[in-house]
This record gives C-alpha cells, sequence and structure tokens, in this order.
DNA sequence: CACGCGTGGAC
DNA sequence: TGTCCAAGCGT
C-alpha cells in the first residue's frame, strides 16, 4: 500500500469505510422513536412492521400518536388478526391512505392464519404479504431479522442522488440509485445503516437546505462539492389536478346523523361519509340536488353559507353542503344509518367528511 | 410505467 | 396561495 495513497482524500468512488463512518454516526445522533428498538436490542417484527406500514408516505410526527393507539390496543400481531376491519379502520381514521389499513388488516390475518402468528424472516416471504412491497419487504428484513439488504425509501434517494450526483430522473433511476445504496451496506447491521441513512435524510440531507456541515458522508459527497445537492434527486415535472365540485348532505334527526360507507374500492374506500352527489369537475352547484333523488322528500333543505374545500392528491374539491333537520321517527333510506352526534369520533370519517360535517352542523 | 390513493406541515 | 413533500403499494 502506497503513501500516498493512504494520506489522498479518496476519490467518491473508492470509499470503502463508509459503512463504518454511517454506523458509528448512527451509534451517536440516532433518533429515539417508538418502534425503534434500544442500541443492541432486538427488534420486534410486529412494531416494525406496523410502523412500516403506517410511515408509508406519512410523516413520523402524524404516526407517533396512532402507532401507541394500535400497540396498546393490539399488542401483537395475532391480537391484530382476530380484530375486525371495522374497528382497524376506525382506529386508522385521519392517517390517509386507506387501502393500508385495509392491507394491514389482511396481513395480519394471513401471517396469524398462515404463518402461526410469525413473520416470514425472508425478503421473499415478506413481498407476498398484502401491503408489503418492495421497500417495506426489504425494510422488515433488514431491521427485525438483521438480513444484509438496502431498503430505498425516499429519504435514502435523495441522500444517494447527491452523494452520487446521479443526473438519471426518477423513477427511471431507481435500479442504479438501489445498486448504489447497497454499496453503503458494511458486513453487518444492515438495519441500522438503512436507519442511519433515513436519519441522515431527515435531520441533515433535507429536501431543503440540508445542513451538509453536520452530514458524516460530507467529505467525498458529489452533489456538494458541485454546490448543486440541493437539485437532487431528478424528477419529471407532474401535472396537476382539475378541480372538481359535489354536493354533501348533513341530515338530523334529533340528535343523530345520516351517514353511510363507501364502497370498498376506490376513493376513500370503506370508510364513512354523509350522502351527496358525485365529484365532477365541471359541476355547477345547483346541478346537485338533483342528483340524490333518496334524498328530494327528506324535508326542507337548508343551503349553508360557503364551501367546503379539500385537496387531495390528484385533484381539489370544492362541496356545497346542504343541511336538514327530520321528524324524530324518520326511516334512513336504503344503505344509510343514523349515528348518534356524540359518538361521530368513533367512525371512520375521513377528514373531508369532518370538515363536512363541522361545516353543516356549525361546530 | 403511470396513475390513483389522504393528510398535514413548511415555505 | 400554491406547491412540494413525507419510511410506497396495487393495478
Amino acid at each position: 500500500m502506497s503513501q500516498s495513497r493512504a494520506t489522498k482524500r479518496r476519490p467518491q468512488q473508492d470509499a470503502p469505510d463508509r459503512p463504518a463512518r454511517l454506523l458509528a454516526w448512527y451509534d451517536r445522533h440516532r433518533r429515539t422513536l417508538p418502534w425503534r428498538a434500544k442500541a443492541g436490542e432486538r427488534a420486534d417484527p410486529y412494531r416494525v412492521w406496523l410502523s412500516e406500514i403506517m410511515l408509508q408516505q406519512t410523516t413520523v410526527r402524524a404516526v407517533g400518536p396512532y402507532f401507541e393507539k394500535f400497540v396498546a390496543r393490539w399488542p401483537d400481531v395475532t391480537l391484530l388478526g382476530r380484530a375486525s376491519l371495522d374497528d382497524v379502520l376506525r382506529m386508522w381514521a385521519g392517517l390517509g391512505y386507506y387501502s393500508r389499513a385495509r392491507n394491514l388488516h389482511a396481513c395480519a390475518v394471513a401471517v396469524t392464519g398462515d404463518h402461526g402468528g410469525v413473520f416470514p424472516d425472508t425478503e421473499e416471504g415478506l413481498r407476498a404479504l398484502p401491503g408489503i412491497g418492495p421497500y417495506t419487504a426489504a425494510a422488515i428484513a433488514a431491521i427485525a431479522f438483521d438480513r444484509r439488504t438496502m431498503p430505498v425509501d425516499g429519504n435514502i434517494e435523495r441522500v444517494v442522488t447527491r452523494l452520487y450526483a446521479i443526473e438519471e430522473a426518477l423513477p427511471q433511476a431507481k435500479p442504479l440509485i438501489k445498486e448504489m445504496a447497497t454499496t453503503l451496506l458494511g458486513p453487518a447491521r444492515a438495519g441500522d445503516s438503512a436507519q442511519a441513512l433515513m436519519d441522515i435524510g431527515a435531520t441533515i440531507c433535507t429536501p431543503k437546505k440540508p445542513a451538509c456541515a453536520l452530514c458524516p458522508l460530507n467529505d467525498d459527497c458529489a452533489g456538494r462539492i458541485r454546490g448543486d445537492q440541493e437539485t437532487f434527486p431528478r424528477k419529471a415535472p407532474k401535472k396537476s389536478g382539475v378541480l372538481r365540485r359535489g354536493a354533501a348532505f348533513v341530515v338530523t334527526r334529533g340528535g343523530e346523523l345520516l351517514v353511510r360507507s363507501r364502497p370498498e374500492k376506490g376513493l376513500l374506500g370503506g370508510m364513512t361519509e354523509v350522502p351527496g352527489s358525485q365529484w365532477q369537475a365541471g359541476l355547477e352547484d345547483a346541478a346537485a340536488l338533483a342528483q340524490a333523488p333518496e334524498l328530494k322528500g327528506v324535508g326542507r333543505w337548508h343551503r349553508k353559507a360557503g364551501v367546503v374545500t379539500h385537496v387531495f392528491t390528484h385533484f381539489p374539491l370544492e362541496l356545497v353542503v346542504y343541511s336538514a333537520s327530520v321528524a324524530s321517527r324518520t326511516r334512513a333510506p336504503d344503505g344509510m344509518r343514523w349515528v348518534p352526534v356524540e359518538t361521530l369520533d368513533g367512525e371512520a370519517f375521513p377528514n373531508v367528511m369532518r370538515k363536512v360535517i363541522a361545516h353543516g352542523l356549525d361546530l
């Protein structure tokens, strides 16, 4: 080994000590999170799985209270596997992406029924379960079972594309990113390596104004050396959705509210809602009442002033709210039911419906 | 591969 | 106010 090689800074393609630097940083600076095992302790696959599902496209802050509620009510996977889907959906209400809750329940049922209550300990075995895709399978395999694999999430994509100044845009760059990310694994502690990169992505290598001075990988980060680290990862621009409009009906019968369940598939699948029209682009609200014929004779409608607005990932929504109060023995139309206003908090309402009800009830 | 799928926070 | 983003998955 020559002197110059030992003293010169290594070129970025050749930094074999990066895995070790990463783990050394993790041992000093790792975040304390409710689902994360303490240093040296074995991770609980159930908690790792539950947290990974909740954290898909969702912030650590939002997940915290939901994670605590779930593990308090269902301390292990077999208890969750015996719970009803309705209970799971109610507990999930407000967290978003509700197909995750259905798949979570289906996965718990599968682990309980087909695997004796024990999670598969390989990436392939995990990948076969509902709601577990390539990222989550790798994450659980690495974190809970110490398999040598590198999960690649949004954080790691950002860190790695900056570290190597990868010019290829997402999602085409995914295979390359996976390959480069894998070089950051050492001979052991794959889960800690992955969590180190996620912590760095979340706290240092942030989308805007990264704190490069604090990064354990800063001295040979190609993006930082070029000075354009914030421009990574490259991605193609996306198109915005078109405004949709509709009407919602807040019908009360004394202290009760008229509700129904949405179809199991599709937008807000299986969640509870108040009756309403379709949501369409180019719809004028004057046409909305005509689309709810089963409610026409219900009573005296009052159109609430203003509108309820909500923005989904792929379209903005504007709802006109009509309210009516009906006689005490009025029957609910087919497919609908009355629920007491006092128990609305326990219903599986998505946030847009909570806005509608608050608007219609003058809360 | 592109799209559908929630919500809340930051700037 | 609009835009982007946050530990992706299923189809």
